[in-house]
DNA sequence: CATAAGGGTTCCATTCACTGGAAGGTCAAC
DNA sequence: GTTGACCTTCCAGTGAATGGAACCCTTATG
């Protein structure tokens, strides 16, 4: 198969999948004429990746997870800890974005919006240390 | 004042600052020794970049919430409306995750983390198209 | 036979917001 | 005079692609 039509069947961009390669993730054959010839194998590594990256696991997980999905003996305690890691993470950031959005949230709430030039959540931004953060008053 | 002080005033690594000043956000003077020379108003700067970044702003943003903030005449809807946009990506961003975790959460709940090979989550990221997701089958 | 459309190929640059490191200049103290 | 803490510039790398240029291959049509 072609590069096209793996790339219609996985869900990649043709340019990610020779990113792929690139970085050593899968291993296509080539055609006489140079092209890239996929197996089954390849598109089925490739939706793999397609959907563990869509979990957010960055391109090092994945190779690991390749890696013990290749090995048929593998402890299914080493993939967990691979998911949870990455859960961490993710309730991490969920937790940090979170807490920009109550910030964010407070300030434009508390901003006009209007044509007058008065602009609390510019006055957050600028404060000095020691003055009292309006917007956050009820914090 | 040189660079040491102003990064422990703002809280932002020396090499950020260098950086922002690369990309036009603050213009310091240079003393004789070559040596950038901040004044008060670079470092209150700073400190409003550094807030700005930390609630999450693009530097493109923080360079026009600067502008704002320099020109008194502004509109506060025009600050409003770039917090508003922020705001929304925040959402879209947390969103995204909080699928991301409630997937990923199923299956690490449904993988055992023993010895043996069994494991759920590489068996969906495997999946084939046309098969049940088992870890999913609550959806 | 020419050529045009629609594949494919490589290689280089760009994104975002820094961060690390090398090689070297400056300054104050001992 | 030399140590050590500063400062300087410049170059490279991060993650995970993405965009584009320049060029090759295949197939269909005039």
């Amino acid at each position: 198969m072609n590069i096209g039509d793996v790339a219609d069947l996985s869900g990649l961009p043709a340019k990610t999948i020779r990113y792929y390669e690139d970085i050593g993730l899968v291993e296509p054959l080539r055609s006489a004429n140079g092209y890239r010839s996929f197996r089954q194998s390849d598109v089925h590594k490739l939706a793999f990746l397609g959907r563990a990256r869509a979990l957010g696991f960055t391109i090092e997980d994945c190779r690991s997870l390749l890696k013990l999905y290749a090995d048929t003996d593998r402890a299914s305690a080493e993939v967990k800890q691979i998911a949870e890691e990455h859960l961490d993470r993710i309730d991490r950031k969920i937790a940090e974005l979170t807490e920009m959005r109550a910030t964010l949230s407070h300030l434009v709430d508390a901003c006009a919006g209007d044509h007058r030039p008065d602009c609390p959540i510019l006055a957050d931004l600028a404060m000095e240390e020691g003055k009292t953060r309006t917007a956050r008053a009820a914090d």
